[in-house]
DNA sequence: ATAAATGCAAAGCATTTGCAACCAT
DNA sequence: ATGGTTGCAAATGCTTTGCATTTAT
């Protein structure tokens, strides 16, 4: 790709990005790589693979890893806490401020830098809380 | 593995626990693997990741994983954070106390319920820091 | 006796990579 | 023209799985 040289800008790169972009949820690689193939046929997940790494790299979006079996992207690259559905799977984007405060003082505890951190919440989301009463109330 | 039955007691499984309690580090399967065949020779990979997934479902080890690549165990079962150095990719554990209070207050201003929630920080470790402070040192 | 657990090897699956052709600068 | 980028396919690497055999209960 590129070691020490300049990026290109290529179609390929820029749908990747405003496929990301124009999501709010946090899609696989395949999932836009599927996105991505309803405009360009030919693209091949290589490439998609290449651009999502590239991307991140450049700062424009962020890759996330929950469990150890696949990453998902974020087009928003400002760093933000996510709640991860254990149903469902989905990722939500959380609101609430990110504590940089907090960075600093583990770095004096500890005597290491410390670069960022991230923070994340597992549960069941008010989807899948409204699935499972409806299957109570089906119950009944 | 065990759908609705009971769990057999066995040497293998022992062994992994006792490789893992004994050990601060977070390490792979596959160390721990190599670290299990010194004492039992014959052992397979695939007993391992078995036996890991059972210890974690039995809650007596912790799954952890940063990035997508690959998971790391954690001997140590109750959860607490973790420092991870970007340099070096040792994993190390904070001794401040986890805040559950946050989960409530998360699932009350969404609507989701909140299980647990992780939080890991990354940066430089001491060691690495007194590592490149060296190289400075014999640069000059 | 019986079903869980093992060892072995093959399979799975997300991701990466080598290479010739291609295209942005 | 130059070398970053692509498409394609093969390869990688961690993890899972099918199956016959072993072993704990």
């Amino acid at each position: 790709m590129n070691s020490k040289g300049f990026i290109r800008k290529t179609k390929q790169r820029e749908l990747i990005l405003s496929v990301l972009r124009s999501t709010k949820s946090h899609p696989t690689a395949d999932w836009i790589y599927q996105e991505v193939r309803k405009e360009m046929p030919n693209i091949s997940l290589g490439t998609v693979y290449r651009n999502l790494k590239t991307l991140t790299e450049m700062g424009e979006i962020l890759e996330l890893s929950y469990g150890s079996t696949y990453s998902r992207f974020d087009g928003n690259s400002e760093y933000h806490y996510h709640f991860v559905c254990e149903q469902c799977g989905r990722v939500y984007d959380l609101g609430l401020p990110v504590n940089d405060v907090i960075n600093g003082q583990i770095a004096e505890e500890y005597g290491v830098s410390v670069s960022r951190h991230r923070l994340e919440f597992y549960g069941t989301c008010k989807a899948c809380l409204a699935l499972s009463e409806e299957e109570l109330t089906a119950v009944k």
